[in-house]
DNA sequence: GTCTATACGGCGATAGAC
DNA sequence: GTCTATCGCCGTATAGAC
């Protein structure tokens, strides 16, 4: 094995390591000691490769953020494609967003399943969720929320916004896989079973930027005529 | 002050410290030390009233579960009694569970956007998520299903589960006030603006729920018939 | 350059003295 | 109820082996 070879098996073993573990306690429950003896390499070596702690969970966040990028961005494309010349339906946009997360068979690899788990942590931590998430996949966002407008004609962006935001925290709860949903259905539903999932979510996700079409433009964020009683 | 004064004093002061500190940090983020410092009481005080720190945490979090609870059961008594005999809508039980947490006048305190960010980070936390989360809000959760069932009529089980994970994940996000949705909208909407969120969130959740109502009762799980391609 | 062994200053939770 | 002491582990700098 040459040096090259030892250095990127090492490199990789090391952030599989600390991709497993940050994703399982987050960062400050993670010591770089545990990261070593799980990647079974000495203590520095992760901070000889990536510098201080901090930097080392950038780059496990990054590694795969690439990857999930690109394959959503072929996606989204594709539909664009398809339905020229006229713009995709939401559902087609939606189904575009979430199918190469949920319905690829990576889903069971234990390297993605852990990844996915981190960013349900970071989507709603307060040190990295506004930081790192936008960072990674904003731009990808800002392609698909064009997209949305397209299909959606004459949404108001605040509309636009806040629907994104609740596709953001199904999707990325989803992704963290912590059992809840076993717990509340008595087992009828499993959080570790994404691929099942992904037809639910979509289609309710799909509803939500439908009913956007009916806002009526001056009162856009109003309820509609059988508001409820306020509580 | 009374002795008695003097400890309900400090116990509550030392919960205030911690689901401050908690809910930036998370659990492995925050020392006892930095709690007792916050609290201005001795280091050794917050083992001596909750025990280990990680009852501590739980005492936390627990603190304002019940209270949220009655809140809501309460609401959702109001809206079942005011559709009396029939079954109240989709619309009027998801109002029912949003509007106590986001439209009164406490999401303006300092300790309860606290322990919102708090229920974010446990929520989608591994540690926490299943375990906590269940214990202290699942009972009520059911009652809201039930309320669900009555709205939605032949929903399968299956659906109506996965429909609540949408909402408590894009409800739990929005709590946690991340600052990316400031981030991804250029300032536009606010992730610490609740009441702001409240109507778009409302509206997307209740749509997501009314679609169930369209579900071939035979094939519960499958996108209508303008389904996308597959990506 | 790649990697290991070790050392260091500091802070962790908490048990036990008071 | 309060304070202190204890012991262990923390992140990381560094010296030097290969």
């Amino acid at each position: 094995m040459t040096g090259q070879e030892t250095r990127t098996k090492k490199r990789e073993l090391i952030l599989d390591a600390a991709e497993a573990l940050f994703s399982r306690h987050g960062y400050d429950g993670v010591t770089l000691r545990a990261i070593a003896k799980m990647a079974d390499v000495d203590v520095a070596l992760a901070n000889y490769y990536f510098g201080p702690k901090r930097d080392l969970f950038e780059a496990v966040f990054m590694r795969r953020a690439k990857v999930l990028n690109s394959w959503r961005l072929e996606a989204l494309e594709a539909v664009i494609e398809e339905a020229q010349p006229n713009a995709p339906s939401v559902r087609c946009i939606i189904e575009a967003y979430f199918a190469p997360l949920l319905t690829r068979s990576h889903v069971h690899d234990e390297g993605w399943k852990n990844y996915y788990a981190l960013i349900g942590y970071v989507n709603s931590s307060h040190e990295w969720g506004g930081q790192l998430m936008s960072q990674q996949f904003d731009p990808l966002i800002d392609r698909f929320l064009e997209a949305l407008k397209m299909a959606i004609p004459d949404v108001s962006e605040e509309n636009l916004y806040w629907a994104y935001h609740c596709l953001s925290g199904a999707l990325t709860l989803a992704l963290a896989q912590t059992g809840r949903i076993d717990h509340l259905s008595n087992g009828l539903c499993r959080s570790d079973d994404l691929s099942g999932a992904h037809s639910h979510i979509v289609n309710f996700i799909t509803a939500g930027f439908e009913q956007l079409k009916d806002m009526p433009e001056k009162k856009k964020t109003a309820t509609p005529g059988d508001a409820a009683a306020p509580v």
